[in-house]
This record gives structure tokens, C-alpha cells and sequence, in this order.
DNA sequence: CTGTTAGCGCCTTCAG
DNA sequence: CTGAAGGCGCTAACAG
């Protein structure tokens, strides 16, 4: 058994060489010969040196190899959640032959004091911050870290780098169509405007100030194709539900359809809402589309599988998208000197998905 | 706009106060005043001063605050894989309230010189290492960090703590189930049994070598009980395939039935098989379970949605286990003086349901 | 409750 | 191609 070098410096004692050759055995093979190199790998492997600390390089160097990813819910959520799990799976491609690894970093919603703590203490060398509403406090702590930081989707009106949709925009093919098949009397289902929680209707004229962007463009989007069409926007009802669990999601449906049953069509936010909307309405024996037309929102495999007439957004494009972003701004700050001054954004492209829950209303 | 302090040092010298007191303020509230502790916040605040940086401090203190995974596949694919993903739900779980952040380690394949170096400088307090074959690359270089490593699932005839469940024992219930309902001539199909691609018949005699511990354990496991049922494991046919996908799968299945066609069942080591093999006999005419009994192995959720007959294994609670099981070594290596001699080994249970693809043989 | 003293292990000049 | 020196920013231990 030989005697066990722990650090750089104690291995470079044992072999009489300089602590900057053995670094360079690891980090810079062309300033030493290959012969010396071997022998300083060798000696390493047969001490149990396991090569340079990642913590003490890290510090040296004010580089990790790990980018964090911010994902607001309880973290076993996200993995439960068919978009943030292609998010993830579109980050990682983004990382993959890069040296950087993703941290996910859980930001719950305890209010704790030090709920910022995991953000603040990250060994990261950036953010990217996913979905979040604005004012978000662990948003504000990636920030205070004065790293690198990327936003996905929300909140969408800030100066920081940022890559989305246009959700606005992206919904309004869906609100067009059932237009052009003919309804006038159309309902919205959304999921959560605001961080508070706030379930049922909603006057359209709140919903301008709702600090969650990316329920509120989609919104907008439609009451603005409505709007274009005719219809005042003020008469159209929108119900919100906070969870987005199928139970709530039926619910929802209820509560609308129940108190406006001259709707003709519901459009939705989210497929999830739209599902809700399937299941009610099969609950209380209307066929879709025939009494009832339905869009939703997210274009999620599932979704698709079952006809749905929605929006089809690229999940995973964000992510990778995002990684990608959050990478060159790290890579751009240890070049420049001045970082450049244009905030990168990108908007991603959605498609809508005709499906088969849209037709022209009965009467 | 207050001078900005950069440093620990920086921000106590401008307030006339020591580090240590700087430092106390964030770390330990109780060594000084509340009023002192706030001043000195409030300062931090309004020099835009982040916090102790979060480097320097794991560099003190050892320890980063995070746990790295390490995923042979791609990274993208185990973000497609059902398994994998409620894995890393599970590993969430287990951090939640814990002062730790996940970091995914992409492990692939690709056998550069340097395909460990993501391993060996990723900066975290330990690593769970998620089924790999024996002898795997990365696991060494994980284990060469001298850091806590949680093995999952496989490799399962190592020294480290372990966390997984009993493959040759959990399988038993699906063979006993065939044979119980009356099949003699039953069929094998497994995903491959060695890194090393090989793809179609093995014979039974080969499986006890084979380097993927979890495909063997679960083939050994049906010859076991195939063989306490008086049935020769050298006449069972085993269909192997490298790759999972849909397509495989099927010609796995048409592989093992073209060539034994007077099979009555066929046992399957994954779901993916078995859907191969439900696919294959919709395709060729057969009605399952009538014509042809099939079980799987997994539980994922589809699989019960399809009313396969398979063996239900908790990957979530096995990412739990594996998360909560390396949090506790990363904090008895604080703690203790000697690390405890036992090495922790934590088999989880599995459950065999039933469905509704087995029936007894027509002849 | 506050301050002083020592490094943590490495990488990067800069000089041979 | 190699070596010596300095410091990255922090906290643990101890002493006031």
C-alpha cells in the first residue's frame, strides 16, 4: 500500500516536481512531456488521488461546470408534469458535450424567510429560471447572485435574457377557429392568473394585471380575437381554477357550463383545462364537438392522442434553447470584457392542431 | 448608488466590523445581536453584496450542497423513460427540506479517454449512481472521488450501499403465474444482458455471466421457478434485445415466435417487451391472452392501463430511498469520527399484478 | 457578543 | 518545459 496523496501539492512533494506540473498533467498536456505526464497519472491512480478538488478549482477558477435550473413547484411535481419534464430533457441535450452539468434547484413556495436559500447558496454558474410569476422572490435571488441569468416563459416583461413563446399570438389560431366555425357565444377556462389564489370568474378587465404572464397573454390573446370579431370582450365569462388537477379541472367546466349554458364552445388555456372539459361534458351526456367545442393549450402527447384541438408549443426546444442561451452568456463573461449590451430573446414557434373538438355550433 | 462590496472582507471593513461578525450574520444568527445582524444585512442589501459566495464557502466547509445522479444513458432518454423519471421525482422528494440541490451528471457511453471527467469534477457532496453494468466507467470514477456513492439497481454484487430490489426473486410471481395456469412451453424475452451489443438468441448456460445484473437477475429468476417446475431451463428460448424501442421489441418477439411456434406464452423482463409481444400478436392474428399468455415487468403506468399482467416495481421509492440513504452518509461523514462499518443495503418491495393477458394454454 | 489567526486546495502569473 | 509565490473568499477555532 502506498502512502495516500490527497492534494495536488502533497503529490507534487512525493514526486519531486512542482505543484504547477502536476496541474498542468491535468489541465494543460501540451507544457509538459507526455513521458512525465504518464508517470505524474500514474502515480495519481496508484495513491487514490482522485485529481484536482472540483471545490478548490471552482474557486480558482469562478467556474463550476453546472447551471442551475430554478423550477418554482415542489420539485416532484415537475417531474410530474409531461412540459417541464421535456424542458428538462431539451436542457439536458443543451448541456450534452458541454462540461457543465444541471442542478436542479427545488424554489417551493414556503415563504420562508431563507426560502431563497437554495438559490443563494447554489454552486452554479447561472440560472435558468423556469415559469415563475413576476415579483417571484426566488427569481429576485437568482438575480442578486449576479450570475448569468435566463428566463423561460414568465414573467415575459423584464430586461433579462429570455426565451418563450408568444403566448398572445400563439392562442389566437385556436380562438380563430372557432370563430370561423361559427360560435359567438364562447366561454374561457384558465388556469391561475395571479400567485393568489383566486378561483371562478374573473372580469376580462382584471386580467391585464395579472402577475402571471404567461395564463394572462393566452387570455388576451383570445379576447383579443374575439374582440376582432365582434364580440365584447367585457360578456365573454373566464373561469380560473389554481390547481390544475383533473378534479378542478371538471369543476371548472361545472361552474361554467352551469351558469352559462348557452355556451357553445369553451376554449382553454391549458389541455389540461380542456380535458376537464371533455370528462364534464361526458359526464353530463353532450358529445364533443357536436354539442360542444373545445381548444386547449399546450399540445401535450396526450392531447394529441386524443384529438384535441389545440396549441401545439415545443417544449423541449425551450429548454434546449435556454440551456444554450445561459451557456453563451457564460461562456461571453469570461471573454469579454464588456458584456454586450443586447439582451438576447427568443421566441419560439407554436403550431395549431386543427384535431376533432372544434365544429360548427348545433343551432 | 452606494459603493458595491464584492467580498465578505470588503462589506465588514466598510462597516468597521470583523469578517467573523459579517460571517455570523448569515451562519449563525445567534452569535450576535438581532440589531447588529439586521445593520448589517440591511448594508449587504443596499450594496447589492449576495451573500457569503457560495464557492469559497463549500471550499471552507467541505461540503457544496448538492448530489450529483449519474445517468449512463443520454441524459435526453432518461427524460423519455418512464422509470427514470419517477426515479428522479423520488430523488426530489427525498431532498425536499433538505439543504441540497440534484445535480444530473450526463454519463453516455461515449468511451472518450476523458468520458469521466464530468464525474470527476462535478462538484458535489456524493453521488447516486443509477444502474450501470459491472465494471462501468463511471461508477469507478465516482468511486475514486472518495465521496458517498449510492448504487441503484445495478451493479448488485458490489461493496456500496445499495439501494434496488430483488430482481430474481421479484419475477417469480409472473413465471408461477404461467405456470400455474397450465404453460409448459413458455418463451424468454429481455432487454440485453451485456453492455455489449448482442442481439437475439442466448443460451441459458450464458445468462449467469452476463454483466447487466437486473436483465439477468430477472431471466434467472423465471428459470428458477421454470426449473423447480420440472422444466429444463436448457430448452427455454431467450430473445434478447440491445436497443427498447417499439420496433425492437416486436421483432424480438417475432424472432422468438416464427422460430417457436409452438410457444403458449412468453415471459418478458420489461413491459416494453410485452407490448412488443402484444403488438406482434394483434399484427399476426392471435388474441392474447387466448391465444398466447404475456407478462411483463415494471408497472409502468401504461402497462397497468393495458391491463398487462406484470410485476409492479416503486421506482419512485427507490429514488427516495437512494436520495435519503446518500444524504445520510454525506452527513455521518461530518459527524463521525470512524465511518460505520455496515454498508447499507436496501431492498424494496415489488408486487406482482395480475391482469388480464395470462389464461391457461388452448390445448 | 466580537475579533484574530490560519488555512481549505488550487490555478495563474511570471521568471527561469 | 519547470518552479516560486500569491491569493481566490470564506469559516473554524480560539481568544478576548
Amino acid at each position: 500500500m502506498v502512502k495516500r496523496a490527497r492534494t495536488l501539492a502533497s503529490l507534487a512533494a512525493e514526486l519531486g516536481v512542482s505543484r504547477t506540473t502536476v496541474s498542468n498533467a491535468y489541465n494543460q498536456p501540451d507544457q509538459l512531456s507526455a513521458a512525465l505526464r504518464e508517470k505524474i497519472l500514474a502515480a495519481a491512480a496508484a495513491r487514490g488521488y482522485p485529481g484536482p478538488d472540483p471545490m478548490a478549482r471552482s474557486m480558482r477558477t469562478r467556474r463550476v461546470g453546472a447551471i442551475g435550473v430554478l423550477l418554482t413547484e415542489h420539485l416532484s411535481y415537475a417531474f410530474e408534469d409531461v412540459a417541464s419534464v421535456d424542458f428538462l430533457a431539451g436542457m439536458a441535450e443543451a448541456t450534452y458535450g458541454t462540461d457543465s452539468a444541471v442542478t436542479l434547484i427545488p424554489a417551493g413556495p414556503d415563504a420562508r424567510d431563507d426560502a431563497s436559500t437554495l438559490v443563494g447558496r447554489a454552486v452554479v454558474d447561472g440560472f435558468v429560471v423556469y415559469s415563475v410569476a413576476s415579483g417571484d422572490a426566488h427569481l429576485a435571488a437568482a438575480q442578486a447572485r449576479h450570475l448569468p441569468v435566463v428566463l423561460c416563459d414568465q414573467p415575459s416583461d423584464t430586461d433579462l435574457p429570455f426565451v418563450g413563446i408568444d403566448d398572445r399570438a400563439a392562442i389566437r389560431p385556436a380562438a380563430r377557429a372557432l370563430l370561423e366555425a361559427g360560435h359567438r357565444r364562447i366561454g374561457i377556462l384558465s388556469i391561475r392568473l395571479t400567485r393568489l389564489r383566486r378561483d371562478g370568474f374573473v372580469p376580462a378587465a382584471d386580467v391585464d394585471g395579472a402577475d402571471l404572464h404567461v395564463q394572462r397573454g393566452r387570455v388576451l390573446g383570445a379576447l383579443d380575437e374575439f374582440t376582432a370579431a365582434g364580440i365584447d370582450p367585457g360578456q365573454v365569462p373566464i373561469v380560473t381554477r389554481h390547481i390544475n388537477d383533473q378534479p378542478s379541472c371538471v369543476d371548472a367546466a361545472r361552474e361554467l357550463l352551469t351558469t352559462h349554458p348557452d355556451l357553445t364552445a369553451v376554449l382553454c388555456t391549458t389541455d389540461s383545462m380542456a380535458f376537464g372539459v371533455l370528462d364534464y361534458a361526458a359526464a353530463t351526456g353532450r358529445t364533443v364537438p357536436a354539442d360542444l367545442s373545445v381548444t386547449g393549450f399546450d399540445g401535450v402527447r396526450y392531447a394529441l392522442h386524443r384529438g384535441l384541438s389545440t396549441v401545439i408549443q415545443p417544449n423541449k426546444a425551450k429548454g434546449a434553447a435556454a440551456g444554450r442561451m445561459l451557456q453563451e452568456l457564460i461562456d461571453a463573461r469570461v471573454t469579454d470584457t464588456e458584456p454586450s449590451l443586447d439582451v438576447p430573446r427568443r421566441i419560439l414557434r407554436t403550431t395549431y392542431h386543427a384535431g376533432s373538438t372544434v365544429a360548427p355550433p348545433r343551432n
